[in-house]
DNA sequence: TAACTGACCGACCGGACGGTCAGTTTAAAC
DNA sequence: GTTTAAACTGACCGTCCGGTCGGTCAGTTA
């Protein structure tokens, strides 16, 4: 097997590198292997050198994009405070990796919400999974302190906020060509603003000042 | 210019069939004239009879979809009655169209948050400009009757809810996998809980019983 | 200096791609 | 029953695809 825990050479970080930003934009069928050899500098056979297939390259940028995602959860997740900082935190923090890391997001996202059966799944087994269940036990946590309203249910609420934050990196470049959404250019404010509507909904009316 | 407003023949109601099928499935690029072909019972020629390239002929599915989703979105739009019920309706009506068809839908919000520049604009233009207008005006209205908070972006909440009606289907099949999550399987209650957490976050507390 | 290794390349392979075309079948109009 | 136009087909074209091959070369190691 290729492509194990050496060193990267140059030729294969910049192999890697063209693929991201290929892949991520264009997606796995409509990049050919020659662009990912013309963009990164090298031959179509070097590219070969370093990856078993172009599924095998693929997959590579794949679970080093997941990685990066489930650590930024995992750190955003373990942030202490009372429930509406942890949930606006998190929300915040989330839109962030995601606006920061337009390329990988794009890839993951695009892999997560693909219709191919098995190829998504390990995906989620894997990687999702843990993930969901962080964003989760936030609100479980919520709701044993009494702030998340008793009827709701969690992974409901962890799916709205999540998927707000989702939706709205997806459909930026649509929503930047609205002329009445003008929050589409400030996602600082999107997440702001999100959070105040889904926490007022959410949060139990007693025990609020 | 082939497929103008002439009567479909049996074979071309075939290919468009096959051709929604394959390319909602697998995107434009993974699928060839010689799958659709072989799925809609014909030889390729007879594709290249009835539509001029494979662009067009996924333009003329896309085409058809996109009108499908906007004379739903009109018919929603036009309900009467209090904004509660206008947007728990517009909701629900929303969620039901894209569950009862998947493969329009995931045609379509595949193409819409496509990176292909030039691409999605033409949707967007043509067809979600004046969809999202619809709902915004939905929320203007309530907001110019009191119910909707004074404070709060119209384009922003309808962003929120047509967001997470759409997040909850492309995310299904995912959230299916996930066991806290069993809402995945009925959507009409994902609907109404969605619904009620926005509503309370965005409605005016005073003048509510 | 000889043996060896990993990075790298140009040329090539079989096959699938989108698209074309000359010709056949079908079916309605006369 | 012939004419006619649309529906339809198999064979074919040039191009690009993912992947492989033999081989070069710089840099270790012995």
């Amino acid at each position: 097997m290729k492509n194990s825990f050496s060193r990267q050479s140059a030729g294969e970080a910049a192999i890697l590198d063209a693929a991201v930003r290929l892949f991520s934009a264009n997606g796995y069928d409509a990049v050919s292997m020659r662009e990912v050899a013309s963009e990164a500098g090298v031959s179509k056979a070097n590219i070969y050198h370093h990856f078993d297939s172009k599924e095998a390259l693929y997959r590579a940028i794949l679970h080093q994009s997941a990685e990066d995602l489930s650590g930024l959860v995992e750190t955003l997740a373990e942030g202490a405070g009372s429930f509406e900082s942890r949930i606006s935190e998190f929300a915040a923090g989330h839109l962030k990796h995601l606006d920061g890391n337009p390329l990988a997001s794009r890839l993951i996202i695009r892999e997560a919400f693909s219709s191919d059966d098995e190829r998504s799944r390990v995906l989620v087994d894997q990687v999702f999974g843990s993930i969901f269940e962080r964003i989760v036990s936030i609100f479980r946590a919520g709701q044993q302190a009494g702030a998340l309203r008793r009827e709701l249910d969690p992974a409901l609420c962890a799916t709205l906020l999540m998927g707000a934050d989702v939706f709205f990196f997806q459909a930026r470049d649509m929503l930047n060509q609205l002329p009445q959404a003008d929050f589409a250019a400030h996602p600082a404010r999107f997440s702001r603003e999100m959070v105040e509507v889904m926490l007022r909904g959410m949060m139990n009316p007693e025990g609020e000042g």
